[in-house]
RNA sequence: GGGCAGGUAGCUCAGUUGGUACGAGCGUCCGCCUGAAAAGUGGAAGGUCGGCGGUUCGACCCCGCCCCUGCCCA
């Protein structure tokens, strides 16, 4: 064996993340990512770390992940909440880990929040079940609109940035003044990469081609036993998790079973539902300028995704495993 | 063939004893978003009130005929 001699500095492989719509073909362009550059693909969708929810989320069948290690998924049972600040930890270790081992993360999801979590820099303040719950408690008696009024009078600066129907949102407010004895910042930090070598790449999808996908997708799902999967996590507690029991198409499923809705318009709602939260996603990613985007079927996408991370990567970092020249058709 | 009920926003329905439709929920579009984010929340755009004719200063509301839907009788 020939010996060899580690490199002095440690050079930093970039991270890449893929993001875009529900539907846009992420999926399938990290694959492609993860396998050019030797890397490993770290889930950012925040449905698919629930063990069970599989046909409802899309999840890629670990048959189909042509060998490529995947991480956080299938970490948490259904009964378990999940939250954006568990994740962005688990998920920073994830990335750390890979790194320290020389192979690029390749994150794919679809949860806006979650992605700018984890890349930009992005703290949390303190949370506490107990101070929560009576907040909690306090707007279901008494109205989003008499919590909002106290926040006013303890902060008006976040009280004028939170709309006043808005009950979770002033909870939360609450909550972390309570904690902190600080006030509490109610606007997003600035779009900075907490690590220089970041690249997000977009999939840009038009809305026609993108509601049409949806359909069909939603329709496979009812039709590869989409109805049992919700059945067995309801067995599982599923009606008892605070998450996980939100899912889209596992509520609408769910509501069926218990005889609120004919099957047929479970499905429909469904795909409603589906439409919507692609367009929630879509007016997320749009905002942020540092996407590069690609489009969902150009034959080149690959090659421009690379691109775009060639040009944040630090030299040396990355050992594609393409012959160098890129793809045939440059 | 006869009777009854109904035809108002894309959908499901309110409503006006004749004087510019207070419309609502859902959907759609646009926006906001720091421990539930596939969540939560704000705003906007949508209507020749089934058709034709009549009465009236004026009709979505009154009259006549017609069309459509549902139920009942034959």
């Amino acid at each position: 064996m020939p010996q060899q001699s580690p490199p002095p500095t440690p050079i930093v492989a970039p991270i890449v993340a893929v993001v875009g719509q529900t539907a846009s073909g992420k999926t399938s362009l990290s694959l492609d990512l993860a396998e050019a550059l030797g890397g490993e693909i770290v889930n950012t969708d925040a449905m698919q770390v629930y063990r069970g929810m599989d046909i409802g989320t899309a999840k890629l069948p670990p048959a189909e992940r042509r060998g490529i290690p995947h991480h956080l998924m299938d970490t948490l049972s259904v009964r378990e909440p999940a939250t954006v600040a568990n994740f962005q930890e688990w998920a920073r270790t994830t990335i750390a880990d890979l790194r320290g081992r020389g192979v690029v993360p390749v994150l794919v999801g679809g949860s806006a929040l979650y992605a700018r979590s984890i890349l930009d820099r992005f703290e949390f303040p303190a949370t506490d079940a107990d101070v929560r719950v009576a907040f909690e408690a306090e707007l279901e008696r008494v109205g989003p609109l008499v919590l909002h009024a106290r926040l006013a009078a303890i902060d008006p600066a976040a009280a004028r940035k939170i709309e006043p129907e808005n009950g979770r949102r002033t909870v939360r407010a609450l909550e972390v003044i309570e904690l902190t004895g600080r006030p509490y910042s109610a606007s997003l930090p600035v779009q900075e990469y907490a690590d220089p070598h970041t690249v997000q790449i977009g999939v840009d999808i038009d809305r026609p081609t993108l509601d049409a996908r949806i359909e069909r997708r939603v329709e496979e799902m009812f039709e590869a036993g989409f109805v049992q999967e919700v059945e067995r996590l309801l067995a599982e507690g599923l009606d008892e998790g605070l998450t996980a029991r939100r899912a889209i198409g596992y509520r609408e499923v769910a509501a069926h079973l218990r005889g609120e809705l004919p099957l047929a318009e479970a499905k429909e709602r469904t795909m409603q539902a589906t439409r919507r939260f692609a367009r929630r996603q879509d007016s997320w990613f749009r905002k942020d300028p540092r996407i590069v985007w690609v489009r969902y079927d150009d034959p080149d996408r690959v090659d421009r995704a690379l691109a775009a991370v060639r040009a944040v990567s630090p030299s040396g970092s990355l050992r594609e495993t393409d012959a160098p020249g890129g793809s045939v058709d440059a």
